[in-house]
DNA sequence: CACCGTATCT
DNA sequence: AAGATACGGT
């Protein structure tokens, strides 16, 4: 039913359903004869088993339906069933005056469809024409699986078929198999009053679905932008966000056969290359016409949470850079900072924008693909809460100079997509204020986050990891992530290792021409009054603060030569929030050198990529703590 | 009752 | 792993 076909309309299906009723009560076969019949059903009778057997045996297909009693003296009721499972697939309702639930069991275990209890009701009999209808549902799937064949259409044709009165011309409509997996039957109840009971078929999430799921959460988010203008005249405020329910989701995909709940399952499974962000519902749009970087909302389940404990768990037993282990990232690309990182890897070759932009206690940020004009924002959007909830919810805007030390633990934290704190009251976020957007665009969005003060759950925020302390006169904060980073010269780059390693060998060995690069930036000194300007609230996605152009030098491409292990240096999460860290310890006077990013990417991430894409790196910085994330004093290898 | 988010099952 | 289903709450 849930493919899209109905039932049988025509008047005349259930009538002429030829019924065996098999009972050694004269009474009760009288009784039920009547009853049958007036459901317009054709019903044969028979007092003993034995000849109920004789008679299916000689007249093949002339029974559609059997309904038998489970004690009769000259074979067991469940005897006949047996054999009627061997011999002829047909349906067969048992019955009894007691319920007893060992008998049920075991008639439904014998392969009985239904179990009636007498007295049996008139309702019941009506409708046993399921169990045919159904049966034939099953065998139409079966044929279906066996010849790989997907297409609804063809149950339909099969139902068509049925439907079309073949059952009551009394034709062979009803193929002779052996009785397959009788335990199927287990659930069929005495009411069975709809055709519930048929699984519901897996709604397959193809790239072509999925892409609408994410059309409509795209668009759902367009409308809350809408109102996000609004919302942030006032500077600490919440910003909302719409809702983003299944339902709506589901509204807006207008596929007739989805059901909210397919949505819902879909919003439970995170996907694994996005930034999560606690309570917050994001969708990402990576780059079209790949595979697996398709975008993906969820929200924050179960699934999700388990995610991230385990990642906690990891965390836990060494204290590491801002509380990150290796093992964290070793194995497999963890959730969200990938997704950053994939962020400025894509861009670091092209024309796109990244916005950070803070707003009372939602940082936002903002990767726009920077063919899209000026008045498409729409880029990647990822709200970044802050650790400081008490404040937040006060709408208090962090105060620049105390922001140094744990508030912005919160935004590495964020990116780094650890700990949700779910202290981190209603945050929301989202941007741009244009219209079109195609679905090419890689987007991030977000939604807002309930509020929760007590909702403290189950994954305390580590503090020790939030207060790292940065010492805003050192040019680089004491901390290592747990290793391959490091070794910064004085004056030289900052080279950082892969931790990658997999990703290394799979996408590193191959080197394409674009393999490496770097790109320089402009130095930029941040001072306190850009600042300000931007704590007042961050006027949108304009370019406030800081702007900074990379701009992609074909010339100053060139090869990764860190020879040494001859490992290329690749970048990751650690490094990234290593950046933010590090601007996170200098809210004044950074200046920016040599930013060098290596692609650690191979070929077939940039072909990924759509080529407009790889046309310089441009980042927005509305907010200077943000911003300092990418002002190293030193310059930076990513490789 | 409609919808949600989440937990659990398959 | 990815979906379906169950369930409790609003």
């Amino acid at each position: 039913m849930e493919n899209g076909f109905s039932y049988p309309r025509t008047d005349a299906f259930p009538a002429g359903l030829r019924v065996l009723v098999v009972d050694d009560d004269p009474t009760w076969i009288k009784i039920l004869a009547r009853m049958l019949e007036k459901c317009s059903y054709r019903v044969t009778t028979c007092c003993l088993a034995r000849d109920a057997l004789n008679m299916l045996r000689e007249r093949k297909d002339g029974f559609d339906i059997i309904i038998s009693d489970v004690n009769m003296p000259d074979m067991d009721g469940f005897k006949l069933l047996e054999q009627v499972g061997l011999e002829m697939d047909l349906p067969v309702i048992m019955m009894s005056v007691d319920g007893e639930r060992s008998r049920v069991m075991k008639g439904v275990q014998h392969g009985a469809c239904d179990y009636l209890l007498k007295p049996v009701r008139m309702k019941e009999l009506q409708n046993i024409w399921q169990h045919v209808f159904r049966k034939k549902i099953l065998e139409v799937k079966d044929i279906e699986s066996q010849e790989g064949i997907e297409d609804i259409q063809m149950m339909k044709y099969g139902l068509d078929e049925f439907d079309n009165g073949q059952l009551l011309s009394g034709g062979d409509m009803f193929s002779v198999k052996k009785r397959r997996d009788m335990e199927n039957k287990e659930h069929d109840d005495q009411e069975f009053s709809d055709s519930s009971t048929v699984k519901k078929a897996r709604v397959v999430w193809s790239v072509d679905l999925h892409q609408k799921f994410v059309n409509a959460v795209n668009q759902i988010g367009f409308d809350s932008d809408c109102h996000l203008d609004n919302a942030c005249t006032e500077p600490i405020s919440v910003i909302f966000l719409a809702e983003i329910g299944p339902k709506k989701i589901l509204d807006l995909m207008n596929v007739p056969w989805l059901t909210r709940e397919n949505i819902a399952s879909h919003l439970q499974c995170p996907p694994e290359d996005i930034e999560p962000t606690a309570e917050s519902q994001i969708a990402v749009m990576h780059p079209p016409g790949r595979q697996p970087k398709t975008v993906s909302l969820f929200s924050f389940g179960k699934k999700y949470r388990l995610y991230l404990s385990r990642l906690q768990k990891q965390n836990e037993p060494k204290t590491s850079f801002a509380g990150i282990k290796q093992s964290d990232f070793s194995s497999k690309d963890p959730p969200g900072s990938f997704d950053l990182q994939r962020s400025i890897t894509m861009h670091q070759n092209n024309a796109a924008n990244i916005n950070f932009g803070y707003c009372g206690h939602k940082i936002l940020v903002q990767d726009m693909d920077s063919q899209i004009h000026e008045g498409d924002l729409k880029g990647i959007v990822s709200a970044l809460p802050i650790a400081e909830p008490k404040k937040a919810l006060m709408g208090e805007i962090p105060d620049p100079q105390k922001t140094s030390s744990s508030s912005r633990m919160g935004l590495t934290e964020s990116l780094r997509s650890l700990v949700p704190d779910v202290n981190y009251a209603s945050f929301e976020c989202t941007f741009s204020k244009q219209h079109c957007w195609s679905g090419e665009v890689p987007v991030m969005q977000l939604k807002q986050l309930k509020q929760e003060h007590d909702g403290n759950t189950h994954l305390p925020l580590p503090s020790p990891r939030h207060h790292i302390q940065m010492d805003p006169l050192q040019s680089a904060p004491s901390i290592c992530p747990r290793t391959s980073i490091m070794e910064r010269g004085k004056s030289g780059p900052i080279e950082i290792k892969p931790f990658y390693t997999e990703y290394r060998s799979n996408h590193v060995t191959s080197k394409s021409p674009v393999d490496s690069f770097s790109v320089q930036a402009d130095s930029h000194i941040i001072n306190s009054q850009d600042f300000e300007a931007i704590s007042t609230f961050r006027s949108s996605m304009k370019n406030h603060g800081l702007n900074q152009n990379f701009i992609n030098n074909s010339e100053s491409v060139q090869p990764n030569s860190i020879p040494g292990n001859g490992s290329n240096l690749v970048p990751s999460h650690e490094d990234l929030e290593f950046f933010s860290l590090q601007g996170y310890g200098y809210t004044e006077n950074i200046g920016l050198q040599n930013i060098e990013f290596s692609d650690y990417t191979d070929s077939e991430l940039i072909t990924e990529l759509p080529g407009h894409l790889y046309n310089g790196l441009r980042l927005n910085c509305d907010y200077l703590d943000l911003i300092e994330y990418l002002t190293v004093d030193q310059g930076l290898f990513i490789t």
